[in-house]
DNA sequence: CGTACTAGTCTTTTT
DNA sequence: GACTAGTACG
């Protein structure tokens, strides 16, 4: 009778594997984190394994700290020195230590993507790399692809012969690097890349780790990329006692390097490795298990495995389509709503699910609508804020003057008429002498070219030197935080501002404070550097509390929770899969988005409900878009609602639907005609569709009251004269449903042949326009009219999306909008636009 | 040097 | 639609 005893015998099997490589697959809700935490207890009880030499890694800090808080219950004494971090503080404790082997300063500082985004801008400047070809930010992507395989920039150099494109990366790859090392900085891959360079170059310090961590477990194995799987072969050393657990159909981070190769031939690395495959799910219904198999089992590289559970049946899956995008949030709000009244659940019980951050506030104003409370995850990072990123800027500075970046940052912020000549005057200088940014700045008068822009660099010199005096002297974090704030005057220029959220900034820098607090009061030695260091590994999905709220979020943050209730929004061809994916020539990028609609699948312990919209905007654009292919991959006895054929163009086009398939890749089973011919009639309601012969003898209904009311031809030279023209259009993808569009005119070439492709298609992405105003039916939520009106007036009772409801004390009309004073009944009295802001009359 | 307006881009997903 | 970099002007 001893805590082994309740685990199945497939995880008891990879428990009690302690010796030599094992390859753990866990599908989705199989006790995963069970089996580590249990094996580690496994190790040091009945192994006698001391727990200094055990290491758990992990991709999250939120993981981590999970892992942490069972392994710690479970084992208790001594728990607390198994490493159990995640891969990249790993590494920052490993180079903190040892980085200088590499001629780096221990006290390096860690750039986000921002920060690299700024230094590449620089560097396309001054290599004078036309950035309308070759943009910033596929520099930064090709570099981070290059680090994420482990290949230096000149590894890149040799491997860019004879490729115009490449060689132009590669130079931009060794300026980086070269900025970076000078800015004493590393970004995101190097803290990686430099950990295996360190072990690779100073066998002695792998030697110490590979001592130390005698038995090693990688969480979310199929989640690492190549420099990770390098970085755990040299831990794991000659005695391979690597535990890796994963699940290859869960891998969805390819995009940023994910290899999935390093779990499919896990078995080739490591010939003598064990495979126990965990099965049996212990979360979700029999129903929703089937729909996650069935979806998953369209993809051709994975490893077979079928879940199964006890939980016989359960509810059928629910599916809606709707009209809109709107109507979709309102029934997400409303069904969350009603199903709460019924008591069939509470709010956090309930996560909604998208595919990309933009469809997020559609479904939050929604929920504010209706007073349900949630919390976004993700969206933009805390500390990736402006406000957040400028105080941070400040205390890295004060920390050490060698992050030029976060110098260059403040030094006009708040402002003190430093302009940007005078910036690129200082930096020619630093550059010049060799210097930094901050210590060029300290000798300001004996720049030559600046003039009399000098004195305004003194105060700034002064203060920072003020505040390094106080660091000195023993200040915290959070008193220093203070201190800033106040010799700058932040806060009091952000009061002054008119910024419609200057007040939220405000509050974030209270949240800075309340973060830096929080960091005195759980380390003994607190410095600033390791807060600094701390907080630049930060995730939003760390963050998530368990409150009764709602939680909305991306399908890649809800890796690795699961909720009673699921809604899985924007089931949509174009939209899930992304068109991106769609149009790829490589199925890979289609498989990578099953396993993602996997993921959200198995999300879901007893409901999970798919939606999808039939109209949606998308970059200031409205879309029209087919059901999710993965919701018709789903066993149509296991929905509640079947989706019907919906506008398949091409179903009724002369070519005939299959001819017409992308490229000749197949459809998962149930897709195309057959949707169609088994739908049988009399369900033409909100979730199905309608025969291409209704839509004709709609229009032409709507066509005769037309030209009844208005005289024909009104717009007739555009959007034609009669249900023959109209069902020519049609067919050719022009018009959709109660609307006639003209497709938009394609920029430059590129959408040019995108728009060929979508006219093959058919069923696809239709970018489109209402030709007939009215008819495109989407309440924008705005009160603006499209002239500059509005529709309340002072003394009038408004909703605002976020303040909620108040009265209209002012309205000024300024040249482009109007600028509204609301007193918010629970926020206070706020300017804002009224464009911008969005209120309803009540 | 700072502001106001314009044009172009963006969206996949994030440690 | 929203945001940002770039530009023209005060």
């Amino acid at each position: 009778m001893n805590k082994y005893d309740s685990l199945n015998e497939a995880q008891r099997e990879a428990v009690t594997t302690t010796e030599g490589p094992l390859l753990c697959l866990a599908g989705a809700g199989s006790g995963k984190t069970r089996m580590i935490t249990h094996r580690i207890a496994y190790l040091i009880e009945e192994c006698q394994v001391d727990p200094w030499n055990i290491m758990a890694i992990t991709f999250t800090n939120k993981a981590a700290g999970e892992m942490r808080e069972r392994v710690d219950q479970l084992v208790g004494m001594g728990s607390e020195s198994i490493w159990v971090t995640t891969f990249h503080s790993s590494c920052v404790r490993i180079l903190r230590r040892y980085i200088d082997r590499l001629g780096y300063d221990n006290r390096f500082t860690i750039y986000d993507t921002d920060d690299s985004m700024s230094v590449m801008k620089d560097i396309c400047k001054s290599l004078q790399i036309d950035t309308k070809m070759l943009k910033e930010r596929a520099i930064l992507s090709a570099i981070s692809t290059a680090k994420n395989e482990n290949i230096s920039c000149t590894e890149y150099a040799m491997g860019a012969q004879g490729d115009f494109q490449k060689q132009k990366i590669s130079r931009a790859y060794t300026e980086y690097q070269d900025r970076l090392r000078k800015n004493n900085a590393l970004d995101f891959d190097d803290l990686l890349m430099k950990t295996v360079e360190l072990f690779t170059t100073c066998p002695e310090v792998l030697q110490a780790y590979q001592r130390r961590f005698q038995y090693i477990m990688v969480d979310e194995y199929q989640d690492t990329n190549t420099v990770q799987f390098m970085l755990i072969k040299q831990l794991a050393g000659s005695k391979h006692n690597l535990c890796v657990v994963g699940d290859d159909d869960q891998s969805i981070y390819k995009f940023r390097g994910a290899n999935i190769r390093n779990i499919l031939d896990f078995e080739q690395y490591f010939p003598e490795a064990k495979v126990v495959k965990l099965e049996r799910n212990y979360r979700s219904t029999q129903n929703i298990l089937n729909a996650a198999n069935a979806v998953i089992s369209n993809n051709r590289g994975r490893k077979e495995k079928q879940l199964w559970t006890e939980q016989e049946g359960g509810a059928l899956l629910h599916f809606r389509q709707f009209d809109t995008a709107y109507e979709e949030a309102e029934f997400l709000a409303d069904d969350i709503c009603r199903k709460r009244r019924k008591g069939i659940l509470d709010y956090g019980d309930c996560a909604v699910l998208y595919r990309t951050n933009a469809q997020s506030r559609l479904i939050e104003e929604r929920l504010v609508v209706e007073g349900v409370p949630y919390l976004l995850v993700g969206g933009q990072n805390f500390y990736a804020r402006r406000e957040i990123k400028d105080i941070l800027a400040y205390l890295k500075t004060i920390d050490n003057g060698q992050d030029d970046l976060a110098v260059r940052r403040i030094i006009n912020v708040p402002k003190r008429g430093i302009g940007a000549t005078t910036i690129v005057r200082i930096q020619e200088y630093a550059a010049a002498h060799d210097m930094s940014f901050f210590d060029a700045l300290c000798e300001a008068d004996r720049i030559d070219t600046i003039g009399r822009s000098a004195a305004k660099l003194k105060p700034f010199v002064l203060m920072i030197q003020a505040l390094r005096t106080k660091l000195r002297e023993g200040f915290h974090v959070d008193e220093l935080i203070r201190e800033v704030i106040d010799t700058t005057g932040y806060v009091r220029e952000l009061e002054a501002s008119d910024e419609e959220d200057a007040r939220d900034r405000i509050g974030n820098i209270d949240e800075l404070i309340s973060k830096a607090v929080a960091y005195e009061d759980t380390h003994n030695e607190s410095s600033l550097s390791e807060f600094l260091e701390e907080v630049a590994l930060v995730a939003e999905v760390d963050n998530v509390n368990d409150d009764n709220r709602v939680l909305i979020m991306t399908l890649h943050s809800a890796k690795g929770l699961e909720f009673d209730h699921v809604y899985l929004a924007g089931m949509e061809d174009g939209v899930f899969p992304g068109s991106m994916a769609i149009y790829d020539d490589n199925p890979a990028e289609l498989e990578e988005e099953r396993r993602l609609a996997y993921v959200g699948i198995t999300r879901a312990k007893k409901e999970l409900t798919l939606t999808s919209a039939k109209q949606r905007m998308v970059r200031g654009e409205t879309q029209y878009n087919d059901v999710s292919r993965f919701v018709r991959e789903i066993p149509q006895e296991l929905l509640d609602n079947r989706p019907l054929g919906t506008r398949s163009l091409n179903d009724y086009g002369s070519d005939g639907y299959e001819e017409n398939s992308f490229g000749g890749r197949g459809f998962g089973s149930g897709f195309g005609k057959n949707s169609f011919e088994s739908s049988s009639g009399g369900s033409s309601d909100s979730t199905g569709g309608m025969s291409a012969a209704s839509f004709v003898e709609r229009y032409e209904q709507q066509e005769r009251e037309r030209q009844g009311r208005t005289g024909a031809g009104e717009q007739s030279g555009r959007s034609g004269t009669g249900a023959a023209d109209y069902r020519r259009r049609w067919q050719q993808g022009r018009v959709y449903g109660d609307n006639v569009f003209d497709l938009k005119k394609p920029k430059g070439n590129a959408g040019d042949s995108r728009l060929k492709e979508v006219y093959g298609i058919g069923n696809a992405v239709k970018t489109a326009r209402p030709l007939f105003g009215a008819g495109s039916g989407i309440q924008t939520g705005a009160s603006m009219s499209g002239t500059g009106g509005v529709d309340y007036g002072v003394g009038d009772r408004v909703r605002h999306m976020k303040y909620g409801d108040g009265t209209v004390l002012k309205l000024e009309k300024e040249p482009k909008d109007y600028k509204v004073t609301v007193s918010f009944d629970g926020a206070g009295t706020k300017i804002m636009y009224a464009g911008f802001a969005k209120l309803k009359k009540l």
